[in-house]
RNA sequence: GCCCUCAUCGUCUAGGGGUCCAGGACACCAGGUUUUCAUCCUGGCGGCAGGGGUUCGAAUCCCCUUGAGGGUGCCA
């Protein structure tokens, strides 16, 4: 396919970065690797007040996460440097200057209060607002009288006349077509001095000769606007493509707070998915390969990658899914990892401390082993492992003695204690034949054994399966939790 | 208000005029495995927003309506 195309990913570091526009992020890394393509990093940082270079860090340590590496950019250099914004005054101002010169640019005057009462004005008219433009024909006398006020102007760009129809090629929509009539002058240059993100990102694309857009549809009602800028300015517009945006479970934008839906990147990795699980998620929302696969690694997802087939209707970020893409990842994932990651949800929960004794891990391996295939993420891991690290607690300890009571359990646990005693070995299986001993040769009934034992040994209902349990309890401790539930029988 | 975009099961989607009384996945329900729960396996429930065209034939093409989303900032 097109060979040497160049992409880019713009994040504004005004705040972490969330789960929308990590998926752009991601369609651009995924269309730049599919085809040998160089991805650029630049950080968009011309809003001053709200910018953070805390933000820009966090940015790219989450990308960095997800695996979304770059080519170029910050952080990673490159010869179309600098790659933020903020340090691109010169080169704006230089294209500003230009467009002033050529009289297709001009400063205006209006203040904010001035410019919202126009706008409040059209709206009770039933107009569109919009600016009017009549800072187009200042006189120089009119400019120094604004000045002496202390008014500091913005640079507006002069909408041509002409300007007609406006032609957006978008690889996802096809042609979308705009009425140039209805853009007014906008801004390029704020009064502080900065350019605005339509003027900016147009001269970026250029100079840093990106040949592929693929930015959210958020973005493609201002793509006329930046149009008329690539063509006043005499260069060559890159291909598009709109991406329909994410949206929360109420079919709103996805943005900062919707419900308590985790919507930063970052909240998904303390809660434990992992990388892989939400890269695959995310790669199939709004796109999906020609089969019917749905778990499918980088390399398969790069592959099988098609922007012409990306869906042009926005999708419901659906949780259920990724839970159950996670827990998949999780059980089929190399236990090893699984271990080393599942470590410091362990650690917070307070049942491992710092450093990790060699027989402690094998003890560990198993207790995840069991647990794994009970969660969706990692998060919830502490609480499926907590009756191998946490000493026996019963909330309702009458209730939970009434399940004791009667000699037919009393026999189970005993009998239990001693057969498990006379074991060479220890392990699933000699667990299993002591098990099915019980069940065939003691005159008990079986639900004097399995939920009774299950209790005295966890103190919970459920979880994993018995055998396991005593497995991982071990001897002594599973001795220990008999010998109390023998005690608390005999106070009845 | 105006401009732009979009519209298949609850959700993610396949489907580009006949092979679709619409296929897959998640969720849900039922059965099996596990004497628990989970995992795993099998099955089930469930949809072309509405109305007009075009056509021998429309989920697929066109128009309208409706609904949803985005834009309309000296935010990006």
């Amino acid at each position: 396919m097109t060979k040497g195309i160049r992409l880019r990913f713009p994040p504004s570091p005004t705040g972490k970065i969330h789960i929308g526009n990590m998926r752009t992020a991601l369609f651009n890394w995924l269309w730049a690797r599919k085809n040998q393509g160089e991805l650029v990093l630049r950080i968009e940082d011309t809003d001053r007040q709200r910018s953070s270079v805390d933000f820009e860090e966090i940015i790219r340590q989450e990308m960095e996460w997800l695996g979304l590496d770059v080519d170029e950019g910050v952080g990673v250099g490159g010869k179309y440097g600098p790659y933020r914004q903020s340090e691109r005054l010169e080169i704006y101002q230089e294209y500003g200057q230009r467009l002033c010169e050529e009289g297709r640019a001009y400063h205006c005057y209006c203040t904010p209060a001035e410019l919202e009462q126009m706008r409040e004005e059209a709206r009770t008219r039933g107009e569109m607002p919009r600016y009017d433009g009549r800072c187009r024909l200042l006189t120089a006398q009119e400019k120094e009288r604004y000045q002496a006020e202390g008014r500091q102007p913005v640079l507006r760009f002069k909408v041509p006349e002409e300007a007609g129809e406006i032609i957006v090629n978008d690889l996802i929509r096809g042609q979308v077509i705009f009425d140039a009539a209805i853009l007014d002058d906008f801004v390029i240059f704020k009064s502080d001095g900065m350019p605005t993100y339509n003027f900016a990102v147009v001269i970026d694309d250029a100079l840093m000769e990106i040949s592929d857009v693929i930015r959210g549809e958020d973005h493609l009602s201002n793509t006329p606007k930046q149009l008329l800028i690539y063509r006043a300015l005499g260069f060559e517009p890159p291909r598009f493509a709109h991406l329909a945006l994410i949206m929360d479970q109420n079919r709103a934008k996805l943005k900062k707070r919707s419900d308590d839906q985790a919507v930063y990147v970052g909240e998904y990795r303390e809660k434990g998915y992992l990388p892989e699980a939400l890269f695959n998620f995310l790669a199939l929302l709004g796109w999906s390969p020609k089969d019917d696969q749905e778990i499918m690694s980088r390399e398969e997802l790069i592959a099988a990658f098609d922007l012409a087939a990306v869906n042009k209707s926005a999708a419901i970020f659906d949780l259920d899914k990724l839970n159950w893409l996670n827990g998949k990842y999780i059980r089929e994932e190399k236990l090893e990892r699984i271990v080393e990651l599942s470590i410091p949800f362990l650690q917070r929960a307070g049942y491992l401390g710092e450093g990790i004794a060699a027989e402690q891990e094998q003890r560990l391996r198993r207790v995840i082993e069991v647990a794994r295939t009970r969660v969706d993420y990692l998060a919830q891991l502490p609480a499926e492992a907590e009756p191998f690290f946490k000493e026996l607690e019963f909330e309702d300890q009458t209730a939970v003695v009434e399940e004791f009571k009667g000699e037919q359990v009393k026999l189970v646990f005993t009998t239990l204690k001693e057969r498990l005693n006379e074991l060479e070995e220890l392990n699933p299986e000699s667990v299993k034949q002591v098990l099915q001993w019980i069940r065939k040769k003691l005159p008990v009934k079986p639900r004097a054994i399995y939920h009774p034992l299950r209790l005295a040994l966890t103190g919970m209902n459920s979880g994993p399966e018995l055998i396991d349990i005593i497995y991982i309890l071990g001897l002594e401790e599973v001795e220990k939790r008999l010998d109390y539930a023998l005690r608390l029988a005999d106070r009845l």
